[in-house]
DNA sequence: CGTCAGCTTGAAAATGCTCAATGGAAGTGG
DNA sequence: CCACTTCCATTGAGCATTTTCAAGCTGACG
């Protein structure tokens, strides 16, 4: 709850975190909901693993990533925890149905995003089709991806969905032949819905094959990206 | 392909299949979705395991259940088959947001729709901002079904699963004593995650415990809701 | 009464988990 | 600069759960 912020001064350069996250995990943002007016929101720092908002909390604003990453996530009862999905710059996330927080959000690592009020996005939308519809498309959009991890988590081994997930994030990195992962091999775990160790057994096999060169814990080379992919779209299981 | 349909004639009562599905599995539609102009759309009637739509068809309509049951669902190069979920009486399917179908649609069971044209609902969507709103409330309805089912597939034993499920099905039972399932078991086993056998099992030892009683394969009397509700929801692992 | 499709059950095999020990890099303080 | 701590990742061995393969059961229907 102790949020570092910084009030949005035009003409200012804000005091992005991008120095300690640099071009990595870019996402291109919809084009729809980039010029958003900027000057109705906040330009928000937030420090490692620090809390966005929290699972049942009053929905009073919503997000777009600047830079870093944020994940969204559910604990349950007993201890377990659910990584929704992870968001990048240029992602919008906090948009509620509800009035409260359907998930907690955090930062995966430092980050910078700009706080929406959600007041205001309701008079917007109440005045103007064009945001309306594009937050029709920013559902739509949700509702794929949600779709995506469902079926990444339905069927498929921990092979198959390790691999999906390398793929994904080598969608985020600019080099194409090193994946820079944001997030500790406990995020990847609760993301695919198994521990640490079989992340961790899976991403070692995949490197004594040669398919992946694990340059430390947080880079991976990817050596054979035709095996990865045949592995994460299906086509092979071994 | 071969769909029998009949057009909709105002003021003459639709062959309806509601004598083979009777009141069983109803949802109460969302109010804001239910009025729209009937006229607009086509009743059509489906017979078990018939397609409505293909993967990667392209999306000219969108539908309505009116009754019975409608499965969403991908099939992989492999043979495997991901369910997406089931609709049932007042669920809106088939609106996509790129122009062709991302999953497939059969009828679980005899089924009545109402088959709407999508592009008269883009017209209408640009003219009437309040069609606008419709579709988004029901994309992010969609939206928070999908996140339910990958929390469902991501944590969670096969016990849990499988319980989730009866719980999330006798919603629809009119009988909350009696749950009445529409689908076989591959359809459970393809929309939780793994086999008939796994299902079979877990269905067999909970009956073998007098949780349920398995009246038939697909008659399921509840006999104790608390501790189906307790294993559900996550807080009893046994 | 036989057939067939869907469901159940059993035994063996595979997959992923738990527990426990080890390794390794970053940060701290002498 | 070097111990020392700490946090995270890896690895191994045994265990639990789920799958696979195969056989039997049941109810619907001709």
């Amino acid at each position: 709850m102790l949020t570092s912020y910084a009030t949005f001064r035009p003409y200012a350069a804000p005091a992005f975190h991008t120095d300690s996250t640099p071009a990595l995990w870019r996402r291109l943002a919809p084009a729809e909901l980039q010029d958003w007016p900027r000057s109705l929101g906040t330009i928000r720092l937030f420090t490692q693993d620090q809390e966005v908002y929290c699972e049942r909390d009053e929905a009073q604003s919503f997000f777009k990533v600047v830079s870093g990453v944020v994940r969204t996530y559910k604990v349950f009862y007993d201890g377990r925890r659910y990584i929704d999905g992870f968001l990048v710059a240029g992602d919008i996330f906090g948009i509620e149905f509800s009035g409260e927080r359907s998930l907690s959000a955090e930062a995966v690592c430092d980050c910078t995003v700009i706080s929406y009020c959600r007041q205001q996005l309701d008079i917007s939308a109440r005045e103007d089709v064009g945001v309306t519809r594009q937050l029709f498309t920013h559902a739509m959009r949700g509702l794929a991806r949600a779709q995506e991890h469902a079926l990444l988590l339905g069927r498929k081994s921990a092979l198959e969905k390790v691999v999906a997930f390398l793929l994904e994030w080598a969608e985020h990195s600019t080099n194409k032949d090193v994946i820079v992962l944001a997030m500790p091999r406990q995020d990847i775990a609760d993301y695919l819905g198994f521990t640490i160790e079989t992340v961790s057994r899976i991403l070692s096999s995949l490197d004594r094959d040669s398919i992946i060169g694990l340059l430390s814990a947080r880079q991976i080379r990817v050596m054979r990206p035709e095996i990865l992919r045949a592995i994460g779209t299906g086509c092979v299981t071994d």
